[in-house]
DNA sequence: ATCATTTGATAACAAATGTTATCGTCTGTC
DNA sequence: GACAGACGATAACATTTGTTATCAAATGAT
């Protein structure tokens, strides 16, 4: 699982294999809640294969803020990073195979990867990457119409729209189901 | 102007008289341009008095994604650092007193405050909360209705409703300045 | 003071989107 | 195979929101 990441960390091998052994195995069923709302965020979680999402419930309804898929790294971030109850779940939508590591290991690593000018500005730039994303997500937001963000969607994320169920699209989208039934409609009488 | 900020540094003086030499003040009227769409990115502002909206022009119509006021920082910030030509504009809401850095110095300050263990980490909260921010403005838009979003807006930044122009609070909320002017209207009613 | 521009309110109508309900298909479980 | 539940399409109707147009007040420049 670890390897293909090998080359990307320019740690010795005793480091490499040290971090690596934090990490433990989970083999979880489709709907498996891996974080309550109001629990304290303490494990981070990588993809091996499955999907997950992220969910908080709004007055009865359940609406989806993400979607992770192989390979990415999740969790409730900002319980996790400043250790404050959750205000979402955590929950596969496939059957899915993951591996954890609990915060304070994460605390230990990034302490000491900290003296590691190269991984720190790699870190950093993911960081900001990350921001970057999601200021992407909010403009669109004002800026497209719900169409229009269900295209970029195919376009930027094909795999949310082909493995994960449209119900949980809808809300990401910031739509109705019903609507957003209706605007794939719309879409396959164009072509 | 810098020496509200003096505490928050641990620099010795040598240090500080340096990095604060770095910016220039500039006086502009109201509606300045400080950044063009398109246009690389290469002065970092700071707000003495006044205030500053960023925006793009979406087929003929423009839209803004952010305010600043007195004591915050502007840029357009992908632009600023990852060197790549503006999607937005910067322009000054109301006449306003700014301090700018270049970019080639902010680099060099970067580059020698990484060293000082506790300035990074604060840089680095910084980011984090900025990218937390980003997270709670866009689950906003799923979460809410434009009424909400506006009194949310009135609580967590009135700035914004008292300095700013209706018509450019309008496309910051995802409305039309017309339904903006509906919502208040109806909020009014209501008290 | 006068004039043009900006800003914001409102009305009337059009378009987009939500809500509720119904139905059919698919999937997993027993 | 039978059944329940999940999922998604569609229709009918209600509500929200956008568009265009008009008017009034405030603001800035001369």
């Amino acid at each position: 699982m670890f390897n293909q990441f090998r080359n990307k960390f320019p740690l010795d091998d005793s480091k490499w294999n040290e971090y690596t052994s934090y990490f433990k195995r989970l083999e979880v069923s489709a709907k498996t809640i891996l974080l309550e709302e109001g629990e304290i965020s303490k494990r981070l979680f990588i993809i091996e294969k499955g999907c997950i999402r992220v969910w908080f419930n709004n007055n009865g309804k359940d609406l989806t803020t993400q979607f992770f898929f192989e390979n990415q790294s999740v969790a409730s971030i900002e319980s996790f990073i400043k250790k404050l109850p959750s205000p979402v779940f955590v929950e596969t939508i496939e059957p899915s195979v993951l591996w954890w590591i609990h915060k304070s290991d994460v605390d230990i690593i990034l302490e000491e990867i900290k003296e590691i000018p190269e991984l720190r500005d790699h870190l950093i730039n993911r960081l900001f990457q990350r921001t970057f994303d999601y200021i992407h997500h909010f403009v669109s937001f004002i800026k497209d119409s719900p169409a229009q963000r269900y295209l970029n969607l195919s376009e930027e994320n094909p795999q949310i729209i082909q493995r994960v169920p449209q119900h949980y699209i809808a809300s990401y989208l910031g739509v109705s189901t019903v609507h957003l039934s209706r605007i794939k409609s719309k879409l396959l009488q164009k072509k």
